[in-house]
DNA sequence: AATTTATGTCAGCCATATTGACGTATCTTG
DNA sequence: CAAGATACGTCAATATGGCTGACATAAATT
C-alpha cells in the first residue's frame, strides 16, 4: 500500500510507469493536467453546492446571469449548451427559491430578462471564492506576466467560430487587454 | 442579431454588459474562461466517441490505461473518482469490444491489470489528436516558457493532498522538470 | 391576418452516476 | 490450517441531468 509500484513488483513494475514523455508529438501531459486541474477545480463548489440542493448546472447558470446581468434565457441556452428543458429545470429552482429573477424586456416583452438577487450574488461570491483560493495559490509563485499568459492561453484554447454573445463578449474584452 | 447586447436595446444595454472586471478580489475572468477552455476542449472527443457509441468515461479510462500500462482496477477509481459500478460497464464494454485486455497480476492474482490493445491504442492516440491540434494551437505564439508557464499553472491547480497513485507520478515527474 | 420568435412545459427516454449487498478468488496473518 | 482482509465483479434499486418531440402562449414582425 505504500509504495508507488501501478502493478505490485518488479516483475510488472517496467510497464507500470508513465509512458514516457517520448512522443514529441502528443501533448499527453497537458491533457492530463487539464483533467485533474478541472476535476479538482469544480470539486470545491460542487461540495458546497450539495448543502443546497444544488449540483454544477446550478452554479453555471448562477455564474453567467451574475457576470452578465439581463442575460435572456437565449443567450443562456447558447453558452451553457444544454436544451430549454434541462435549463429550465434549474432555473425553475433558483427562481422559486429567490437565487434569481426575471424581468419582462422593455423593448421585447416577450423576454425574460434575468438577474441574480442579494441572495443569489452571494452565493455565486462564495463559490467564486473557493475558486479563486485556488487560482491565486496557482498563479502565487509566477508574476502578473504569468498570470497573462495563462488566460492567454485558456482564451486560445476556446472555439471562435460561431461564438455566441457571452463569448463575443469576453473575446472582445480579451482582445483589448491581450497587452496589458 | 447583429449586436453584441444581451438585452436588446440601448435603456437595457448598460446593465447587459460584463459585470466589469473591477473586482481586484475574485478572479471572475479565469473562473469563465476555464468553463470555456474546457468545454470546447472535451467537445472534439466527445464528438468523435459518439460514432464508437462511447462516452466521456470511456476516453477518461482509455486514456489511462493508455498512459499507465499495467494500472489496476482499484488504481483507475481512484483517478476517475466514480465508482466501481460505473467504471464496470464502461470497463465491460471496452474489454468486450477489444480496445483493452486484462493480465491476472504476477504477483497478487486478484488483481486484473490494464493494457490498451492495439485498437484500444488507435483510439486513443486519434482523440488525443484531436485535443493536441487545440493545445498546440493554444501555445503557438508563446515559445516553450509559455508552454511551461502553462504546465505549472495546472500543476498547481491540482490537490496535493491525498494523492491517488497517478497523481503521485505525475508530480514526481512534475517536480524533476519543473525547470527544464 | 399570418408567421415567426422567445419562452415555458408535459411526457418519456437514456446515460451515468449513486448506495448497499453479496459472491468468489486469492492473499495475509494468527 | 483457519480466519480474515483484499481485489474484483455483479445484482438491484434509485437519482441526476442530459436528451427529443410535441405543444401552448404571448408578443413581435411582416
Amino acid at each position: 500500500m505504500a509504495d508507488i509500484n501501478f502493478a505490485n513488483a518488479p516483475s510488472d513494475a517496467a510497464e507500470a510507469r508513465p509512458a514516457a514523455p517520448r512522443e514529441g508529438d502528443l501533448r499527453w501531459d497537458i491533457i492530463e493536467l487539464l483533467f485533474f486541474a478541472y476535476r479538482d477545480f469544480v470539486a470545491d463548489p460542487d461540495h458546497e453546492l450539495e448543502a443546497f440542493g444544488f449540483g454544477r448546472a446550478h452554479h453555471r447558470v448562477m455564474h453567467f446571469v451574475h457576470r452578465y446581468p439581463g442575460l435572456k434565457v437565449a443567450d443562456l441556452l447558447d453558452v451553457l449548451r444544454i436544451t430549454k428543458q434541462s435549463l429550465g429545470r434549474v432555473l425553475k429552482q433558483l427562481l422559486d427559491e429567490g437565487y434569481i429573477l426575471q424581468k419582462t424586456g422593455n423593448n421585447d416583452r416577450r423576454q425574460r430578462l434575468l438577474y441574480a438577487t442579494p441572495k443569489g450574488e452571494a452565493l455565486v461570491a462564495k463559490l467564486a471564492g473557493l475558486q479563486t483560493k485556488r487560482i491565486n495559490q496557482a498563479l502565487a509563485d509566477m508574476g502578473p506576466a504569468g498570470a497573462e499568459t495563462v488566460k492567454h492561453f485558456l482564451r486560445a484554447m476556446i472555439d471562435r467560430d460561431d461564438p455566441d454573445k457571452v463569448l463575443e463578449a469576453i473575446f472582445a474584452a480579451g482582445t483589448a487587454s491581450t497587452k496589458e
